[in-house]
DNA sequence: GCGATAGAAATTGTCAACAATTTTAAATTG
DNA sequence: CAATTTAAAATTGTTGACAATTTCTATCGC
């Protein structure tokens, strides 16, 4: 069964979703505009929602909007630009897993564990839009577990990475990455977390 | 006259931009619900503009928002993540600032002086709304000028940091600082800037 | 054929009404 | 009087309609 099949009605929340894993998926081009009556179609709901949607993702960083224009998806982001980012993300990253490492519980370790083999399934059955998605979702994990305040913030700049390479990805590689990070994590070896981390950001 | 008096048509931007200061200034004390009604009354617009203005308010991290509750303003944030995102503002500016340097030319120095000379009248003028304004309207300008990219995840960063502590700010040692930000910009001085911008931003 | 212009179509912006949900207040019961 | 239940009010969620703007298309003049 796909992932994302016709259901009767969307929340707010599920259209973001969905549209993000689309975008870092590279289902949409560059600057290709996407429309308001098109998508409330697909998700068969009214313009309102959509737009809430729209709105949240040109936060995130993967549509533009202009005035009276509506949204398109973002171009690609210049090398330099992403080098910044990626620095950025792994400060913050480093920050929620040394505290997660401290704070996480047996309940955490569960769902982490859980995480980590959607991910693994994702990248063996080679779909794209399913591994964009659990990647964020793993990482999310421990961002959100530490800190309701940096999640948005961390979120942004992984939408913005991941944006641009994602369509090269070597998910055999980037399975034993994951492993690696979150074995080191369980059983509390924080350098160890934090080195299986940088390797897999930068 | 005051900036932010009542006029006929509000724009979704001109919302955004009125009720982030007052955020910022701490016009509303922290988990205070904000209602969609009052601020339409408030604008002269109906419910749908404030709702834009809302969620994009909340992706910037001044507003929580949860699900037919709506939203209320953040909790302040704890001193460690407060530290984290300085850091990397502050990584983030010093790209935007060695960027700007070499790129910018002399009208974007004149819109500099400008806007330094607005942020400096609205300290004499001990006016916290108009200082934080203009404070992120200054800062905003090197970081929009360098990249269209960076700007919303900069302005995540600098929102949550202001909210925190803007109620005790020294308003005499900041224009200090931001002078000797612009004028080392001005004169291309690439390591006084850098210099200058991380005892501001610290 | 080429550019300008005017009209038509498509798209976004805003609004007011109604539905669903949450919160508040009052009434009931033990 | 306290706890529970019920009703009312307030608030958010969604929709469809209409206005404003942009984009497309066909016509006109040269």
């Amino acid at each position: 069964m796909p992932k994302h099949s016709i259901k009767a009605d969307y929340t707010r929340e599920e259209i973001c979703d969905i549209l993000r894993s689309d975008l870092i998926a590279g289902k949409y081009s560059h600057d290709q505009p996407l429309r308001e009556i098109s998508q409330a179609k697909r998700f068969g709901v009214s313009r309102g929602p959509i737009r809430d949607a729209f709105l949240k993702l040109t936060q995130e960083g993967s549509l533009v909007y202009e005035t009276n224009r509506g949204v398109r998806v973002h171009s690609a982001i210049a090398d330099k630009e992403r080098k910044v980012l990626m620095n950025m993300r792994l400060e913050l990253e480093k920050y929620c897993i040394s505290k997660y490492i401290e704070e996480a519980n047996r309940k955490d370790h569960g769902e982490l564990e859980i995480l980590l083999e959607e991910f693994k399934s994702a990248c063996l059955r080679d779909s794209l839009p399913e591994v964009a998605e659990s990647d964020l979702a793993l990482h999310r994990h421990w961002v959100t577990r530490v800190s309701k305040n940096l999640e948005p913030i961390w979120l942004g700049l992984a939408v913005r990475i991941l944006m641009k390479y994602s369509r090269l990805e070597n998910f055999e590689e980037s399975i034993g990455e994951h492993v690696r990070i979150v074995e080191a994590i369980v059983v509390k070896n924080k350098d160890g977390a934090l080195k299986a981390l940088a390797s897999n950001v930068i």
